[in-house]
DNA sequence: GTGAAATATGAACATGTCATCATATATTAT
DNA sequence: ATAATATATGATGACATGTTCATATTTCAC
């Protein structure tokens, strides 16, 4: 029964949460996740480590970068989990922040240019 | 966003889940969650604390009695939850345990005549 | 109104969680 | 090979959580 729970313990935390929606936009590498949430590193790979864990999200390198992205076993409860449990969430003023972050990212390619260690 | 995110801490806790899952079944005091749960009564009263904090569950006062219910604000929630996130659990063995004592709890009549404390 | 029953609450303790700092590892560029 | 970049990991301390024990509160039966 514990094993069951993981999900909601993982999900109990605001940056794992704000990571998990992020990765549900798109597969992003952990120098994107601190430009987006503004998160020194080791935090946000301590983070990921968590939902790694918990099975929600994988990692595969690709060359220096890791790349993060949403277990595709678990994509279809995570979108009922923000869709119908928690609707309210992806109109919060934080997430909409992140949205706009991860634009700026992306035009930056901050992938490619990021210095924020 | 932590405020939406208050399901998940009250989730992730299996003595709450175990309570939670029976008051989906029927609204219960708190000696019948004690006979359920085999827990001490401090334990059971603490945890169902919580429950109402994350506004999951209501209590009302009936003779020396609380009873103790699923909040209907959250009843649809909770039902997608159990269904659609996480359908196994109730299909684990300590959920069945807990149903079958649920029904030795109803047949002894619990609520009239337990001596828990 | 006294005592017992049902429940709530507070304190103390053990354990878990999260952020931070320092350091280690892996990959690429030179 | 060496240095720089990207990331992981371990240790530490602050704070949160869950259980237990002791005690308080509320209601009922007498």
């Amino acid at each position: 029964m514990n094993k069951h729970l993981e999900v909601f313990k993982a999900l109990s935390d605001k940056t794992r949460v704000r990571i998990l929606l992020l990765l549900m936009e798109r597969d992003l590498c952990v120098c994107e996740l601190m430009f987006v949430l503004k998160m020194e590193q080791s935090r946000v790979s301590h983070q990921l480590q968590v939902l790694k864990n918990a099975d929600l999200v994988k990692d595969e390198r690709e060359g220096k970068w890791m790349i993060y992205s949403i277990s595709p076993a678990k994509k279809k409860v995570l979108l009922t989990i923000f869709d119908r449990v928690i609707p309210q969430l992806k109109a919060a003023a934080e997430s909409q922040l992140d949205k706009e972050n991860l634009g700026v990212c992306l035009e930056k390619d901050v992938r490619r240019s990021c210095r924020l260690v």
